[in-house]
DNA sequence: TCAAAAGTGTTAGCGCTACACCCATGA
DNA sequence: TCATGGGTGTAGCGCTAACACTTTTGA
């Protein structure tokens, strides 16, 4: 029996936080097809390469992201006949969830705002993908603590509640936040210094414990 | 540029709670490699076949459930470069609740309880897809309505509790779960009979509600 | 002194856990 | 009549939402 084969690549939804919009990083097409449309990171898979190894390899060359430490995951695989006119492409899609990073050097690789991306005609299937991404880091922000991945390395409660409210797009108590969050076992970690980069009254600095999981969840207010 | 390509395979977690037990559908290997142990079903994906197209295929042709409404969805792909000995596979897993049906009449595919499918060697990196599958439907016992795959199209508040229990291995307050459900909005429609098979007093028969979510979510009790 | 943001206290209500208790059947 | 499981009531408690209030800075 012959065995059909596939070409095997790998998409990269790289979200952060950045100018007070959730953001992806986008790569701009310059050849036929979708010639002109934003597309994902990503490239085709060698050989003798692991998923993930691939991942970041791909994170390194085409996002601009070596050498960062990105939280990572896989998010699904797309492979619809057609998704790519020219020939039958599989795709195997990872989230990585950055803080507010240069991008590439690279005028072709974009950080731009989820709100205009899916708005407008994308490569292949990418929107769909895109939107599949955006949906799981909502979903992962409300039982883990991943919302800290979209942070620097130092950060205040009212930046991290910041970033709930921007992936969300719901407003957030401050008072309550601040006690689920300072209150979670292994959330977060004080590093005794303060900032008042934010305005008003010294707000202490934290670094991410190693929590994961995030008990009782910060369920997302329903409308 | 020469594209690389690999063989593209689907392989099945089919799940189902019968004799007391959480059990999945293996396939007995009659060959080498792995002659002799128990393997996930699955196959090659045809080259003009969707991934969802072809995971419905091979439930039908490998694991003999044609016609059957099962819950079917993506669990993750698996593509380390020395999974098969014999080539490049890369193996997109599906992961399906169903209830408990007489499997497809072959020898090869039995259902199996999985607490005895973990203990034992397995084909590949089957037992470690179907440990993933495994921990994807406890999760998701959480906080959606998908217990009741596991159940025929009728059933009493007491048989969709026992689902929970083996699946999560903890028993759960009969009294507690009963206003749960019962009370969890479009998750279980009564059908007005009721039933004595279970003995004691006659039980309501449901079925199930077209809620996906699970609202409040119906947390595993922590050890 | 004021505006702004950090952080604490307080209260009402909801949902969950634990268990007492009653109900309807078969044996 | 008893055993068995179905189903309801209820008290206590932890978590949450809502918001009043105090603290500490920069301007």
């Amino acid at each position: 029996m012959t065995v059909p084969r596939v070409a095997l690549t790998v998409d990269l939804v790289v979200l952060t936080v950045r100018e007070q919009r959730l953001s992806a990083l986008t790569w701009r097409r310059d050849r036929d097809p979708y010639d002109g449309c934003w597309s994902l990171p990503g490239g085709f898979i060698q050989l003798d390469e692991d998923l993930p190894v691939a991942a970041s390899r791909l994170m390194a060359e085409r996002a601009g992201l070596a050498d960062v430490r990105i939280h990572l995951e896989q998010l699904a695989t797309y492979g619809y006949p057609d998704r790519d006119p020219r020939q039958r492409v599989v795709s195997v899609a990872y989230l990585g969830l950055a803080p507010d990073l240069p991008a590439s050097s690279r005028a072709q690789v974009l950080w731009r705002a989820v709100a205009e991306l899916t708005a407008e005609r994308a490569a292949f299937d990418h929107r769909r993908i895109l939107r599949d991404g955006v949906e799981r880091a909502r979903a992962k922000l409300e039982y883990t603590s991943l919302a800290a991945a979209f942070c620097p390395a130092e950060f205040t409660v009212a930046e991290l509640r910041r970033v709930y409210e921007i992936v969300w797009g719901t407003p957030l108590d401050p008072r309550n936040f601040h006690r689920k969050v300072t209150g979670a076992d292994r959330f977060l970690v004080a590093t005794g210094r303060t900032t008042t980069r934010d305005g008003g009254r010294p707000a202490q600095l934290y670094r991410r414990g190693d929590a994961e999981q995030l008990r009782p969840p910060m369920l997302r207010p329903r409308s």
